[in-house]
DNA sequence: GTGAAAGCGCTAACAT
DNA sequence: ATGTTAGCGCTTTCAC
């Protein structure tokens, strides 16, 4: 490993101050032309690189901020964190990667760790903290944006984005009335999923908007996954062969209703028509491809970024402090095309 | 935001010295168990949190590691990452994440800024980096290590952990050549890929273990996804109907193979067997499910984060500086069951 | 067992 | 436009 070079070694070098050969880095303007460009010589061909921890330690800033997700394996949260080092990287800051597992203990962990590191922002996303733990542990940090959590109480260098599940719903099952669907089923995962509850209510609005009636043998909890879908889907359809359509919570369990028909020899779209979420890869790819609400989730990454970005340069929150994303209806194969 | 708390507030309010506090916490055993005792309950007491920075640069370690991928949202690298971060949180180790987009000068920019940063060492996967500039990039960095990507020549302080991607397809082919199928082609992918060429190295070493003839007609290179899968299938099966097993790249071209057939009316596996790759969600989720090649991602990141803290912690390389992890073959419903 | 002084590498604030 | 001083918060070294 080589040697440290220090701004001492470039000053001595340059038979200047140590500050003179600060400013000319920091390239903050107040220094003559002919020297700063003369040290920046020197420097780059000592190779010298400031040390992030003596200029943290110096202006209280790291230029680091953190993020924190229940699983960075999770396509879900991969994908934000992909915008977010993408936002990062262009203003040039570096991002702490932390998984909270689910886990309460260790996302306030993570969150006293980050705190440690003293960085200069927070990504917190899909917190598991309950209300009061989170506003505490959220006010040591100067900045934070705060991905698909609500907060109920407004707190100072807090913004949030979140996705607008219930709009999403709204639109499926708007689009599947519109296609003239009568006996429209909801696949809703589990029962103590925020998504799920604001999906539901959605799909209710929807319904009372057409003056359809709100039937709750249509409405089947399931675990989130192919095999759940498969089971809910197959009581369901065995029950209310009357069914036309289903909105499903999530791409999984979409993909579980298909193999369901597949074995009940219904024709998908054509005896059933299937809405999923989420669109991951598995959506395009099973037959026939599925008709899903997108969540783009690389934007809600970059756009936390820029929020937090913006907390932070420009100490006050940007003129959205509160974002919502909605989801997009991508039109595949297991629905039939709109009749208009 | 809290106003940080100082090792100087505890040591006034304990009435003792800064180092006398700094003992207590870091526990080196020389103070005595009461004082310690009890400076402990104060700085918990005041909430004294020491400073990553001020420690970091007293120290000159940072209890920091960068890690650099290709691209986060790719769940081979996802899944490496989950494993990296858990042992290093296990451990007390907090996580750079970096992307470097296929691109070398973002891969240069990333390694630059981690530097910067002082991380106490780095792991760096699929790097693009030519031989030169990568040698003499890690040389920079007390620590390494190297996944998925060979290093020609050792280079102090950098072990490397890599897949064996001829063995993996060995037992493949052989799997498959046990099972009674005398013709078998080999779904390429990528040409330049080394993944590519060390499975096409498996691939003929199967076959001329077994006294089969080399037919180079069976080996098509497509692009690693569905489609090419798909393409590729079509004019292989269209040309050499006596083909009864095909061993792909990846488990798209796989799925993609899985589709053609559906076209052209042949059974899996009945009338064709199929091995893919990777063991990505979707394997299981296809039908049939895909036969694969498992490699055990998140495994490959805890394995080179391990051997990571051992060069940090021990100064010295483990006792397996380089490793080679070996893919394993999951059986499934797109190849028959083993005839013994 | 405990403390005082010096320094890690940098920059803010005040000179000049 | 440039230099000086002091200090960010901690640990190392060497006294006591």
């Amino acid at each position: 490993m080589t040697k440290r070079v220090t701004i001492a070694d470039v000053a001595r070098e340059a038979g200047v101050s140590m500050m003179t050969v600060s400013r000319a880095i920091n390239d903050k303007g107040e220094i003559s032309p002919a020297t700063q460009q003369r040290i920046l010589a020197i420097a780059k061909e000592m190779d010298y690189r400031p040390s992030g921890l003596a200029r943290g330690l110096a202006t209280q800033r790291t230029a680091t901020v953190g993020l924190v997700v229940p699983d960075i394996a999770n396509p879900f949260f991969s994908q934000i964190a992909r915008g977010v080092e993408d936002i990062a990287y262009a203003h040039g800051y570096n991002v702490f990667l932390l998984n909270s597992v689910e886990d309460v203990d260790r996302e306030r962990a993570a969150l006293d760790s980050l705190w440690e590191k003293q960085v200069d922002g927070l990504l917190l996303c899909s917190s598991r903290l309950d209300q009061k733990t989170l506003v505490e542990r959220l006010q040591q940090f100067r900045y934070v944006v705060l991905v698909n959590r609500l907060l109920q109480t407004a707190v100072d260098g807090v913004c949030t984005i979140n996705v607008d599940d219930t709009a999403g719903a709204r639109q499926a099952v708007d689009y599947l009335l519109n296609a003239g669907h009568e006996t429209i089923a909801f696949l809703a995962g589990p029962r103590q999923s925020l998504s799920s509850q604001q999906r539901l209510s959605g799909y209710q609005q929807s319904l009372q908007a057409y003056g359809r009636p709100l039937r709750q043998e249509l409405i089947l909890h399931c675990e989130p996954d192919t095999e759940g879908g498969y089971n809910a889907a197959l009581s369901l359809l065995t029950a209310h062969p009357d069914v036309t359509a289903v909105y499903a919570f999530n791409d999984l369990i979409a993909t579980g209703t298909l193999k369901a028909c597949q074995e009940l020899g219904r024709r998908v779209p054509q005896d059933l028509a299937i809405i999923g979420s989420d669109d991951i890869p598995l959506a395009s790819l099973v037959t026939p491809s599925l008709t899903t609400l997108r969540i783009t989730k690389r934007h809600l990454g970059t756009t936390a970024m820029q929020t937090l970005l913006h907390l932070i340069q420009q100490s006050e929150p940007p003129p959205a402090a509160d974002q919502t994303l909605h989801p997009q209806l991508i039109l595949r194969n297991s629905t039939l095309p709109h009749p208009h």
